[in-house]
DNA sequence: TCTGGGGTCCTAGGACCC
DNA sequence: TCTGGGGTCCTAGGACCC
């Protein structure tokens, strides 16, 4: 461990435009033009569009009032996950520590790669190269000895780049920054400093941590102080799974027009659908449902229900969604509805149990010869503290790489 | 800038428990 | 009749991220 402190072995890689990027690889009359992906809202835009003033989250119209020129595109989703997928591989093919933040960045370990393939600012080259070359699109990386520097470093490499932050010039780097650089200060965060005169991280840095969490409360307080003095503890962490699974629906304006209960009704119904198909598709039981609300001003509300036993059952998540919808009509009656969505949370794995069980390998002998005997053990201790009919089904889980291999029939 | 769809984490109060 | 100190769980809302 005391190896790895001070040296910066943390990449943070990040697609460019990735959305728009997809398009333009995909369809050579739209390299070196401003590509809109998503006619609503943009939900993605090429950098020639981003030159115009065209933002990400943008309003459609302003868009094109501000880049008349630009191609708009409807979003290809599948295309944009087979991308992602691919662009992982090249990761997990770089290191086994990968950890994925969103469809198109990933943090990457590369400390325990140094004999191996290099320095990290040699194993960042590389990566950039290898996604160039095997699925077509730029990416940038920053290079940093903490997640929250590099995925920074990333930020300010943009386009196509790559920025190393050595240990030595990491204050020098971060102090001259905006405040809204730092993860976790948005519009609200960002006005509350300002409104005070601060406006670079190192004028954060100057403020006590009692004062900072004066301002903006203990979580966020202590956090951008932390972030400001360069404190970053967090680890690169593997399989992180998600908490919730969720879907919404934009319905338009209601312009005073109630909607009739059968509207609601369907709406209703196809979400839970959606969700509980993409729960079972994930082994994924849930407990908590959420139904969550949009009015006409754009005021959101939720209301929510525990289950008392999770559940991915279309009928039972319905139930429980119709019951919380009842108790809004009225709300939604005067204020009108613009936005339906649910979301089901505190997931859990479908039935699983894992065990961790650590097992040696003698100098010499085969990995096989000592994971054996290993499952032998695993396989007993779970029989034994659930009884063995209860154990219906056992997978072999390789715990960086993501296998998983079946050890008992269903 | 007038608005998509997917998420995460934090806060705060109330009910309840020992 | 008054009252510690520790905790969990649930609900609702807010801020933020991509």
């Amino acid at each position: 461990v005391e190896a790895t402190v001070g040296r910066a072995t943390i990449l943070h890689a990040d697609l460019d435009a990735f959305y728009a990027s997809v398009e333009q690889r995909d369809d050579p009359r739209l390299r070196g033009r401003p590509v809109i992906v998503g006619g609503g809202v943009v939900l993605a835009c090429s950098y020639e569009a981003k030159a115009c003033g065209v933002k990400t989250a943008m309003g459609g119209k302003a868009a094109r009032r501000l880049c008349p020129q630009a191609i708009v595109v409807d979003p290809r989703m599948e295309a944009y996950s087979a991308a992602s997928t691919a662009v992982f591989e090249v990761f997990r093919n770089t290191t086994p520590l990968v950890e994925g933040i969103s469809i198109d960045e990933a943090f990457l370990d590369v400390g325990g790669l140094r004999r191996l393939v290099g320095t990290p600012t040699e194993i960042a080259v590389r990566l950039r190269r290898a996604v160039r070359a095997e699925v077509g699109l730029p990416i940038t990386v920053g290079v940093a000895r903490t997640k929250f520097l590099a995925k920074v470093a990333s930020a300010v490499g943009k386009p196509d780049g790559l920025l190393v932050v050595p240990p030595g010039a990491e204050t020098a780097f971060l102090h001259p920054l905006p405040i809204e650089r730092l993860w976790g200060v948005g519009p609200i965060t960002s006005r509350k400093l300002r409104d005070r005169g601060i406006r670079t991280v190192g004028d954060i840095a100057e403020i006590a941590e009692a004062n900072l969490v004066a301002m903006l409360g203990p979580g966020a307080g202590r956090h951008l102080h932390a972030l400001a003095h360069n404190r970053d503890p967090r680890h690169v962490t593997t399989n992180r799974r998600r908490g919730s699974i969720g879907s919404q629906r934009a319905l338009g304006f209601s312009h005073g027009r109630p909607r009739s209960a059968q509207e609601l009704d369907a709406v209703v119904v196809a979400l839970v659908d959606r969700v509980t198909r993409r729960m079972r598709a994930a082994d994924r039981l849930g407990r908590t449902i959420v139904l969550r609300l949009r009015f006409d001003d754009f005021a959101r509300a939720t209301r929510s229900h525990t289950l008392s036993e999770p559940t991915a059952h279309t009928s039972t998540v319905l139930a429980a969604v119709r019951a919380l919808l009842r108790g809004v009509l009225p709300m939604i009656a005067t204020r009108g509805l613009t936005q339906l969505g649910i979301s089901v949370g505190d997931l859990d794995d479908d039935g699983a149990v894992q065990l961790a069980l650590p097992f040696e390998r003698a100098a010499g002998s085969g990995l096989d010869a000592a994971i054996g005997p290993a499952l032998d053990v695993a396989l007993d201790e779970v029989r034994t503290r659930f009884g063995t009919a209860a154990v219906t089904r056992a997978v072999l889980l390789g715990r960086d790489q993501g296998l998983s291999v079946p050890l008992l029939p269903d």
